[in-house]
DNA sequence: AAGGGAACCAACCGCTATCTA
DNA sequence: ATAGATAGCGGTTGGTTCCCT
């Protein structure tokens, strides 16, 4: 909301994306492609950086994402495979379609890492945590 | 009812890896 | 071979919303 933004032409644009720079992104990515990011934030005439338009569009504007709700299924394959590799996040995602490292990250930080503290913690039983960490 | 902290999530930062000319 | 450009990763932050008491 706090938004009596009188930007200077030339600054780069920080924060929230606005619906016609994702329409404008998502055609530049149509004409250049999935990559050269920084030449296509420049000949786009968004005020962006190139990284943050190459962030905007993999976690969010890319086709096939799902952006619903993490499903019991997901949930349980995300704290297999994090006990299974530790924190990578981008190998973690590949097994999971529609779903990007930054959201899963996010998950786990949010939902799921708490579980595991709790259980280091000595506050839930060990049964418990068999059956959030390895079911089938 | 309100205000303060927790939770949530999109986006940013620093850094490394990989590519390309 | 190599330097600069580009892509990718994972930790972290900041703004908003959601509980509580």
């Amino acid at each position: 909301m706090a938004s009596q933004l009188t930007m200077q032409e030339e600054e780069l644009r920080r924060g929230q994306w606005l619906e016609e720079e994702d329409e404008r992104l998502s055609m530049m990515v149509g004409v250049f492609g999935e990559r050269r990011w920084d030449a296509l934030a420049k000949t786009s005439g968004l005020k962006r950086s190139g990284k943050s338009c190459r962030l905007r569009w993999l976690n969010y504007l890319r086709p096939n994402l799902k952006h619903g709700h993490i499903t019991a299924d997901e949930e349980r394959l995300i704290i297999r495979l994090q006990k299974q590799f530790g924190n990578k996040w981008s190998k973690i995602a590949k097994q999971l379609p529609g779903r990007t490292d930054n959201e899963i990250k996010n998950y786990w930080r949010s939902h799921l890492r708490k579980k595991t503290l709790i259980y280091k913690q000595g506050l839930l039983e060990n049964t418990l945590l068999v059956d959030i960490v390895s079911v089938p």
